[in-house]
DNA sequence: AGCAACCCATACGGTATCGTATGGAGTCTG
DNA sequence: CAGACTCCATACGATACCGTATGGGTTGCT
């Protein structure tokens, strides 16, 4: 049977997939109706067939973008008793590891996006919350007051986004070293 | 002497002004010849005549950022003997400051650029190079060793970026209480 | 088979923006 | 005053993108 191999329909999910591809690749900028298409290698006819226009695609990127992010903080940060400083150890190398730069592009994209539009901003409040709340709950099982624990929780996220926006290359420095250093001064054992 | 007031003719430094302006109101996106020539109540026509094209105008707001980022960490870190942890913390103050926000979009929108164009990236490595040296040596001076000092200041900047995109709004806590904690966890007296 | 629902291609009008071409008003200079 | 130089307006072609209108091919269901 030499049925064609005709390609898979595409479907809402596989759409939003495609944005975040593009925003990680060329950033928010590049995210545009025609070129999202041709990445997906069909028309235009194809995403006004799933979206209304484009404000609804950046609105489901938007809501995507808030639930796999507090998915996966929590995951990140679900520790047995008695582990709940190394979840945080953990939490810091995931989320400052060099690897993770497309997913901070995303992020600061959206930040940026945040400043120009009230419903961007809310989301990203939302997902800062439950951030923090999920590395408060850790600190405080260690036995930390409610102040400290707030301040390291977001010393630990300002950290690991601000160092992931620069770009120190030319800063003589032992990298691996300063992480450690800094890892220890966020989550002390 | 009813001179009609004619408008001082511009000159590339007021172009790169309204630019700056337009990038933190609108961020990069709205960084466009015809709206800049708009906000500055000329045609296209005089944009032209100052610039070769976009590239060109793009080309010299970086340099001028540049060039004014490292004149600014240059002031804020000149500190007289004895005050330099004082000049730590204002330093600190003075680049985590809410106020500050519009100077983070622009921050934000180059190192967002940077992903994808290797002129910019060099210029924000060189600015962050610059800026860790400045209060590495601060650091150094206090008496630390190369590493903690390399790590300080590391930290202290990708709190003062991260912090400064961070909506802490729905999360409860004493912001000048968690602010003075994380000042004296940077910069210890 | 017939019909409906789903998914997509094509064609079109409209807008925004880039960069160029060209001319003109004002100013400076010999 | 004549010409050169500076600074800007206007008009134009070209491109990229948005959103709509419309039709066609597939699939599943009856």
């Amino acid at each position: 049977m030499a049925t064609a191999a005709r390609p898979a329909p595409l479907d809402r999910a596989a759409w939003i997939r495609g944005a975040f591809a593009i925003v990680a690749d060329d950033g928010f900028d590049g995210l545009r109706v025609e070129a999202l298409a041709k990445r997906l290698k069909v028309t235009k006819g194809s995403f006004y067939w799933h979206f209304k226009d484009r404000d609804d695609l950046f609105a489901a990127v938007l809501s995507e973008w808030r639930d796999s992010r507090i998915a996966d903080i929590r995951k990140q940060t679900a520790a047995q008793p008695g582990q709940e400083l190394a979840a945080l150890h953990h939490t810091i190398d995931v989320y400052a590891a060099a690897r993770n730069r497309k997913g901070i592009a995303i992020e600061a994209g959206f930040r940026l996006w945040a400043r120009q539009d009230a419903a961007t901003a809310a989301v990203v409040e939302e997902v800062d919350a439950e951030r923090l709340a999920c590395t408060c709950r850790l600190f405080r099982v260690l036995g930390l007051g409610e102040t400290e624990a707030a301040a390291r929780s977001v010393l630990l996220y300002a950290y690991v986004f601000g160092y992931s926006m620069m770009q120190c290359g030319r800063f003589a420095m032992d990298a691996a070293a300063v992480k450690d250093w800094i890892g220890r001064q966020i989550a002390t054992g």
